[in-house]
DNA sequence: GAAGTATCGGAACTCATAGTTCCGAATCGT
DNA sequence: ACGATTCGGAACTATGAGTTCCGATACTTC
């Protein structure tokens, strides 16, 4: 594995394009955000930009899953607090972009194989692997006899929070209080134990 | 209110406008469908459509809700069976328009202030009052003490199944399976009574 | 060093398309 | 008949995605 001859990419460069594309969508929105104004913000040539990223969307989705770190949080000792731990990732991870934003990177995603394999190899896996993990813990605690379909608790989880932000449009002031309900409303579930509705 | 002046409206143009957008939305996908093509499909001048939609993604907007019938499900004689209903027609509703428009439509309902407010008047208010609807029942039937708050479980139902199709990706051949045993999780958390997980 | 290659910022360019405007003809109320 | 508004159709403007070229720079290879 030999370094490739000619002039090697400005690590810098990724990283002024990703900081510009943040700042425009957070300053105009998604639809307004233009390739022109991200290369004059980033201080960058268009040409930089397209040698790195095939489209603007695929661009958008690169600044935006950039410093998306999704680790999963630490065992806290039962499943209906570890589920309330990974609830309130996800919902930070929703409701952190600028408005907009995650509803138009679905939509980009949609659209295009790539960013959708891209999407699904990144975000999905990452948060599947968090679910996943406390599942696990709880079988490893005795909380639950066998490991639930992490698929169905994940659409759970990231679906009620995505459809309360995105679909209902309801309040997202009330965000921490449905995370924590809907956490312990999924434990309740998976254990068939009532702490009472 | 008297009829206004001028030549009425042909209302035939509507009709043939959402026609030929749903089938053009079919044929070559959200992000390809083009206002020129729409207006060459239904056989009307471009100005007929502006006419009618201050722009492109309204005038989807309105082709693919046009015929969007949510009625509320029959009785069923328990929450359970009625939920499930209310799952099913759910799930219809997000898996029958072409892929990528419910995304692509999202993203338009997000960057448009008017057609939030349709959004949340028209799709999520018919919605919201299926629910509304089967949980008061449960409650006159006295299987609820009283009745939960209908946004949760709305957010339950609704974003499991958007989490299953747009989000995770997961297979749509097991959408009716995944409606059933969500339905019947809401129904177990909702009464406490346990089927077993 | 010299040659070759890929990068850089920047500018100019092509092309697709959203939205507007105008046309002559048709259809309504007054 | 007259005025207002519609119709299909075409021409037009404006914007922005993506491409191409420029001279300069940085790196590998010979």
């Amino acid at each position: 594995m030999r370094q490739p001859v000619g002039r090697p990419r400005d690590g810098r460069v990724d990283g002024a394009i990703a900081a510009a594309a943040r700042e425009l969508l957070a300053e105009q929105g998604y639809a307004q955000l233009t390739v022109d104004a991200v290369a004059a913000r980033a201080g960058v040539g268009k040409a930089a930009i397209y040698r790195r990223h095939p489209t603007k969307q695929a661009m958008i989705f690169a600044a935006v899953m950039h410093d998306l770190e999704l680790e999963t949080p630490p065992d806290t000792g039962s499943l209906a607090t570890d589920l309330a731990a990974v609830a309130h990732v996800i919902a930070t991870t929703l409701s952190t972009p600028p408005p907009g934003v995650v509803p138009g990177l679905l939509a980009d995603v949609h659209a295009d194989e790539g960013m959708a394999a891209a999407f699904a190899g990144t975000f999905v896996r990452a948060e599947r692997e968090c679910v996943t993990e406390v599942l696990d813990r709880a079988v490893a605690r005795g909380e639950l006899p066998s490991r639930p379909d992490p698929a169905r608790v994940h659409a759970m989880l990231l679906g009620s929070i995505f459809a309360w932000l995105f679909l209902l449009l309801e309040d997202p002031a009330r965000l921490d209080t449905l995370a924590n309900t809907l956490a312990s409303d999924v434990a309740r579930l998976l254990t068939g134990k009532g702490d009472g509705p």
